[in-house]
DNA sequence: GTGATTGCAAACTTTTTGCATCCGA
DNA sequence: TCGGATGCAAAAAGTTTGCAATCAC
């Protein structure tokens, strides 16, 4: 989806709301939140990179800013392990229906490596979800948990 | 499983991590974690619970013990929605050998609610990973994000 | 012009750390 | 006894809030 495309749906959202102003702080937030899509970043991260176009920009600026396109949906919060900070990516909704990642990850419990795995084998679960619980799945994460290889060896 | 068997397993660890101890509050903690397996708990709230029975402990002591038992693979960390707080559980290893614990969860991106969803799909999907990568899985953990029923309904 | 928004600093919340004391092995 | 563990308080880290100045409409 192009920038443009992104701007022009956060003004709209702003102008619903009512009385919320379009400011060159919101429109970089957002555009840095593009630029990255597929990573996920913390508050932190995206004060940085915003800051190098816009240096006198303040970090409570991006919390307010990312707590605002939260209310409006055009973005997501996610958790990754216990790390214990928020992080933010643009949301579904604007992320282009087909390039939907698929978080597959093999994690040994041992040596903590994480290993990409691809399969999109949970296609047709998620429909069969939708049917039994009206739930509307957007996206999936899958975990497997235990042995890589080196660490199978190791133990014997 | 039942506390019995549990301490005895934290004891073990313990042993091979040499020289560390068993206290009166790690077994405080855990015994709360295992009364309380299933449901997600903050650090704070395992606080408030073992302070009913013993209201001297510290909670910096229960940060502690809860970083010993994730690193001795006794309790899971979990990071649901965007609540920013990390959550704990008794460990999958712990949780029953029969009822291994598949984390099926569906969430709800918009309100946070964390509805279980079963399903032993998966087991297939396991042989084929250990058989492509030399990965061996010992448990998964699944969810799916999206927008449950009636955050749906409110969306239109 | 007017009210929403911003930057800054201070307050808050959650988690970690330093240290003197205490306790399990 | 002795080194690991604890409780307390102080420090970090992450996030929110109050307020005067500023900016979008």
């Amino acid at each position: 989806m192009e920038a443009d495309k992104t701007q022009k749906l956060l003004k709209e959202r702003l102008k619903e709301k009512g009385g919320l102003k379009v400011t060159h702080q919101r429109l970089l937030v957002l555009s840095v939140l593009e630029e990255n899509s597929g990573s996920h970043m913390t508050a932190e991260d995206i004060y940085d990179l915003v800051s190098e176009d816009y240096p006198e920009i303040g970090l409570a600026t991006v919390y307010r800013t990312l707590q605002l396109l939260w209310d409006m949906q055009l973005v997501d919060r996610i958790n990754f392990g216990g790390d214990g900070c928020v992080r933010y990516e643009i949301g579904h909704l604007l992320n282009g229906g087909e390039t939907k990642h698929n978080h597959h990850h093999l994690i040994c419990k041992r040596c903590n490596k994480v290993m990409p795995f691809d399969d999109d084998l949970l296609e047709s679960l998620e429909d069969h979800i939708e049917k039994a619980t009206g739930f509307h799945v957007l996206d999936h994460e899958l975990k497997f948990y235990g042995l890589c290889k080196d660490c199978m060896k190791k133990q014997r």
